[in-house]
DNA sequence: ATATGCATGTAATCCGTTACATGATTTT
DNA sequence: AAAATCATGTAACGGATTACATGCATAT
């Protein structure tokens, strides 16, 4: 439901064919909002169809054909009005806390294999994101800086400040996920005593 | 995914009616993986066919009828080698964060009336889990005594600590959306100067 | 010539949401 | 007699996942 406003976000720097949005939106707002590009093709054609965006269709070489969208000014209009209007919050559905919850059910290397990963996935998620923030303050973002290029100097400062600040929410996120898997690596030992020497962990 | 899982939770504390195990799941295990009712009673219907519980019909009054549902041991052991086994983690789909990194497209009040109802719904969450470890804490959870009064003595601390872990982690978590969008607050007054006198926000 | 990357999708399936639908029983 | 709550679903739709399918263009 968000896939379409992560879409116009992107357009909204410049035309882009579905090949290369596709491409840009897994190194950029792909971050926030994940889609395979066997659903971004079909959502730019119904928001053809909805009139958010036009698709020109270019030739490449002989008869290679290609489709660049633009966004029209309702696809324009549409994206201030999500952004302007509240969200609405999915409910809970957390399958890690789920699973911890009834840990009790599971064997203690079984338990702290689950932690471990949950360590591991984690630290991943924080890491691709560091590096974002990281590209975000060198200004080495290319969709960003074409952003910059198309709008007034006083807004470059916000531009930038909300990109990082999108990111560092998900940077917390993360780092709250690692600190609790870690009191419960903690409280593990506490309930069945210290891991024992030879059977290493994940 | 992990509905059925949730599910199978319950029902290892002993049978329900599909009624019963809707209601208890409301208030347990509903807060760390949320379902309607519409979808509850086909998926125990679909348990069923896969041989994790029985159906067993039972008569209520003149015509009434009700179905308590069973464990099977096929759905213990299922329920079993879903905790030993690693968990499959979801991309990254959060809207919250996505309209944040674009917050510059929105007016200043837009902006903060978004952060304040992050803030309300998250301080909202808060509440409920908080409320859900008074109750383990208090030992007044229905499904939680039933649950501990069919295992041994020694795995009482066990059970009763890891509830507790999976529902610190959903309070973690909520109060770091609670700090991200009260930096959020501190950012737009930065941005565009402080919130002026006469408008409320939401 | 071959591999890499450009370019665009379809199909089947599953999970979840929302609204709708129905009727019995117990409590007030 | 009416209201609450017990009791169990169906139907339509939408979004996401996974696997599959096809072919051109360009650089090596």
């Amino acid at each position: 439901m968000s896939l379409r406003y992560a879409l116009l976000a992107l357009l909204r720097v410049g035309p882009l064919s579905g090949y290369d949005l596709q491409k840009q939106f897994q190194v950029s707002v792909g971050h926030l909002w994940h889609a395979p590009d066997s659903q971004i093709y079909p959502e730019l054609r119904k928001m053809e169809n909805d009139g958010l965006v036009v698709g020109e269709d270019q030739t490449r070489g002989e008869r290679g054909t290609r489709r660049v969208y633009h966004l029209t000014d309702e696809g324009e209009q549409d994206y201030v009005r999500w952004m302007e209007s509240p969200l609405s919050y999915a409910r809970v559905r957390e399958p890690a806390n789920l699973k911890a919850a009834y840990l009790e059910a599971a064997s203690p290397d079984a338990a702290r294999a689950f932690l471990h990963e949950h360590i591991r996935h984690w630290s991943g998620e924080v890491e691709q994101w560091e590096a974002e923030l990281a590209r975000i303050d060198a200004r080495a973002n290319p969709m960003l800086m074409r952003r910059l290029e198309s709008i007034d100097q006083r807004d470059h400062d916000r531009t930038v400040a909300f990109k990082r600040f999108g990111y560092e929410g998900l940077v917390d996120r993360a780092r709250s996920e690692i600190d609790w898997a870690e009191r419960g690596l903690a409280l593990i030992d506490e309930l069945y005593g210290p891991e024992n020497g030879t059977a290493g962990h994940a």
